[in-house]
This record gives C-alpha cells, structure tokens and sequence, in this order.
DNA sequence: AGGGTTTACGTCGTACGTAAGTATT
DNA sequence: AATACTTACGTACGACGTAAACCCT
C-alpha cells in the first residue's frame, strides 16, 4: 500500500526536477524528501530515479510512476470532492419558483419545517421550470399551473389576482376591470423579478414599454410620485397595505388570476409531506394563504 | 488530503459492517479503528456514518464514499501492478525462437551480452512470430526467413540442413538423398518441441505418423533401439556427435536447409546492437554457427 | 450480561528537522 | 565555493493498544 502523500510528493519533485525545490514547495526539509523518495522506491520495489551524486532524476519507470500519480490524485481530489457537493446537496432543499411573493413565507415555512437544512430558492420566468424540478435541479417547485400527476405531486398553496394600478387622471382610471390588451402601448413601471407575470405581459402587450426597478421599495415610491400605470395584486396589498392615490382596477385576463401549486417528484411526496400537510391543513381556512 | 489507508479501512468496515471485525480484519485495535472513522469525516467535514450509540452504519455520504474509495483503492492496486509489471519487462528481453537448437546458446550470449537482465525465451511454431515481435510480446526474434526490412533489422545467425536417419535396414537406407514426400506414410520418432520444423513435416507428408518424445535423452535411446526413422540436422550432430547404427540422409526439400535470422525491431536496433556485431564479426569464419 | 462503540491514557514507531558528509559544477 | 543529494542522529507528533466507561439488545 502506497500513501498518497508520497504520490503527491513524487508529482511535486517531478514538477520542481530537485528535490529542493520541491521541499520547499511542499513545506518539508530536503532531506525528508529525499527519504521519502527512497521510501517509495522501496515499496513499488523499483527503481525510480537515476543517481548521479549530485542530481535525481526521474528514470523511466519514474516517469511512468509519475504519469499514475498523477492521475490518482486527480481522482482523490475528485472523490473529496463531489462527496462534499454531494453532502451539501443532501443537506439543501432547493426550490424554484415562478413568482416572487411566496418565496420569503415559503422559505421561513421550510426553515420551520426542516431544521438544519439550508433552503436555497431561485425565481425563474422559465416555463421548463417543471422540467428542471424533473431533472433533480430543484426539489420543491412553486408553479402557477397544476403540474403533471403522472410525474409530480402537488397541492395549491395560494391564489393570486393581478390589478393595474392607475392615477386617477388616467383615462382608463374609472374602468371596473380592464383586459391587458387595452393597456397595450402604453408605459409600465414593473418590478424586474416578476417570475411568470412577465410572459404574460410582453405577449398581451407588445407594445408596451416597461420601467423595470429591482427594489421593491424604490418601486413604491416611483408609483406614488409618478403618472405611470403599475401593477399590483391581492396577495401584496394584502402584506403591504392598500395602493394609495391610486386607482386599483382589476385585470379580467382569465390567465391574471393564478392559483400556485407547491409540486415535488411524486418519488419524494414522503419527505415533503410536512409541507404538503400544512396547506392541507390551511386550504379554505385562510383561502390558501401561506 | 485523505490517506490510502483510512480508505482501505473505511472499505473493511463496509465489506464487515462492525467496527471490531474490520478491526480484526486489519489486524489493529477496534479503538483505533474507530480513530481513523472518526478522523475520515473530521478531513471529509461530512458524517459518513449514523451513530445508534451500539451500532454503527454507513450513512448515504458513506455509502457514496466507499463506491468512490473501492474505485481508488483499485486504481491504486492497478498503478502499483503495473509499475512493477513495467519495471520487469523492461529488464528482461523477451526472445521467441521458431526452432529450438539455437536457444541454449543464443540465452547465453545474451545473459553474456546484457548482464543484469533476465532472458525470457519461448519456443513456437508459429509463423505469425513476426507479428508478435512488432507487437512487443518479443523483443527479439530467431527466424528462418528474412523477415519484412520495413519493419525489422536481422542478420544471419546460423545455417541448419535436415537429415533423417534410417536403421540400414530400411528400404530407402541407401538412397542418397530423400525427399520428404518420399517418407509419407511412415511413422517417425520425433522431438516434441522443434518449431517451425513441425509444420513442415506436417505439410509435406500429411499421412505420417509421429511418436513425440518431450525428452531428448530418451528420444536418443529410442533411435537407437528402434527401426522408426527419425530426424536430425547438421547443427545438432555437430554438438552432439554422429548417429550411430543409422545411416544418415540429407533431406533434399528446399525448405530443409534454413538460415536463421536473429531479428528485432528496426527502432530497437541500436539497443540491441552488441548481439547484431557478434553475429557479423563472427559470419563467415564458423559457418555462422553461435 | 454481552457485544459494540467511544473516551482516556500511556507507549512506541516513524517521519521530521538539524547537522554533517560527499559529490558535482 | 556553491549547490544538491545522502547519511546520521535526536526529537516530537501521532497512531496504536490497553483499560475503562457507556449504551443498546
């Protein structure tokens, strides 16, 4: 049996060509390389060096022996790790989702639910989104559309209805309710991390530009001190309070009303069953709020 | 850095599943087993096993760990073999011979010529030996054609001319010479190992019978206390004296006087260069015998 | 109670560094 | 003289074994 420090050894005098210089790359004295390599030789039983008094170098067996070492610590290093990564994966529970304002509640629900476990979330537009659950990127998906039952399981976790918010001196502003399509061509102010929300509005408005800000609170503010039309829905006005000096009109796309589905493989329904039962135990009650 | 050894121990403790018989089986404490368990996770910084207090078992990082450690383990065995394996071919010369007469003689040249290395010879009939000689499987080769000069560097070595001895009595005693079309039919004492001879014989009189003799002593005896012909050559009855009671005939088929070559591969010519320069330096004078 | 594991402790081996020796440039 | 490797020697860290504690079946 040969340990791999001597291997590595072996590779850094092959690196280095003397045994100095690889003593001190490697933080050794010199001459506890030199036994080392002597060592090595004595347990393969073969001859790795030529010896010509004052210079070491690899013969051909040291060149084949270095060709394998290299080689082996390749594969040690690829074995620690992708058990690490492995053990990191184990130990995080990935979800995508395709809307934005589930994700804080979802996560402290999941944080409650699995101690210990690192919860990482991505918000993603991506309609293969159920694909990418499938392929073992996520584990947990939120989705606006039942998936699959043939592959996924899921349950309804929440509803969400989508309003535009106009000041009232917009010419749209005493409408009862309002078609995306109307809105056409005109100019939005949005938030950029919109998940799905955003395929339905660049396909029902084509025409429209939009105002994109990342930060939910610079959004608020823009909307307050501006004529740009916005939009909101239940679910945030629920949390944030109602849309002051605005207009709320409700918009009667059929697709502007979603309910969201928290779906996992069907292989794995048991380990998440703690989360399934807790929507379970809510749905109706609080009309699938998390 | 992890060491080959807590490897092979991590691996004992899968194939045993105990702690104390791994340890049995590595020949080292229990205590000292349960160290080095310990020590893997502590550099892996994952738990590779489940601790019931009275039981341990390979948690699912475990698991994976010992796939990825079998595999290691194996390369590390097949890098040490192979090593070794390479180290011994490389100090021994590897000689196949298409006839058995020049053997003795050519080992010790080359044990004369190449101090140090072992001479591995092999005796075949097979006329692909050329092949095997590209192939590596022989370093050098002794044949009785010229082989292809592309490929290969070769010189004459010795010369050897076919006889068969018949008991006076026999009815083509008399003849001067005999082809070996002549012999069909009849039943003959033969050497069990003569190379390429064989195929010859085979050839040229397919409804011959043959009494093979593994021992030449004993095939010597046989001869002279029995009526079957059998078969010498110049080269052997000048090292081993004349036939007696047997008259001796020349074996007219061209095939029956060969001239062997001694051959190896054009890129190894100059390695080889001592045994090419005895051959030369002694044609001619002795009738290229060795 | 017995088999299995971990913790504690003392010992021995071995791998290291320092220093000296030898050879090469 | 300087550089590079080996040999010699003393030391210290670490891995081991023994002993004991702990825990489960």
């Amino acid at each position: 049996m040969i340990e791999i420090h001597l291997l590595e050894q072996l590779v850094a005098f092959a690196d280095c060509g003397t045994l100095s210089g690889a003593a001190e790359k490697l933080h050794i004295s010199q001459p506890a390389l030199s036994r080392s390599m002597q060592r090595l030789e004595e347990e393969l039983g073969v001859t790795l060096f030529e010896r010509q008094r004052s210079r070491l170098t690899l013969n051909d067996m040291g060149e084949l022996a270095v060709r394998y070492a290299r080689n082996l610590l390749l594969q040690e290093n690829a074995m620690i790790q992708q058990i690490r990564e492995a053990d990191r994966k184990k130990r995080t529970i990935s979800v995508g989702s395709c809307a934005p304002v589930l994700i804080p509640d979802f996560v402290s629900l999941l944080s409650r639910l699995f101690e210990g476990m690192t919860i990482s979330t991505e918000l993603t537009g991506d309609p293969r989104l159920p694909d990418y659950l499938k392929e073992g990127r996520y584990q947990l998906a939120i989705l606006h559309k039942k998936p699959d039952e043939e592959t996924f399981y899921s349950v309804p976790v929440a509803d969400e209805k989508l309003f535009v918010t106009l000041p009232p001196v917009h010419p749209l502003a005493d409408a009862d309710g309002l078609y995306l399509k109307d809105l056409d061509g005109q100019t939005f102010l949005l938030y950029s991390q919109i998940g799905f929300w955003d395929e339905l509005c660049r396909r029902e408005m084509p025409s429209a530009r939009f105002l994109l800000q990342q930060d939910m609170d610079v959004l608020g503010e823009l909307v307050a001190n501006s004529a740009f039309p916005a939009f909101t829905t239940d679910y945030v006005m629920e949390r944030s309070g109602p849309v002051t000096d605005r207009m709320v009109i409700p918009v009667l796309d059929e697709e502007a009303s979603v309910t969201y589905y928290c779906a996992c493989l069907k292989e794995e329904k048991a380990r998440f069953r703690p989360v399934f039962e807790y929507f379970q135990s809510t749905s109706g009650s609080r009309s699938r709020r998390l």
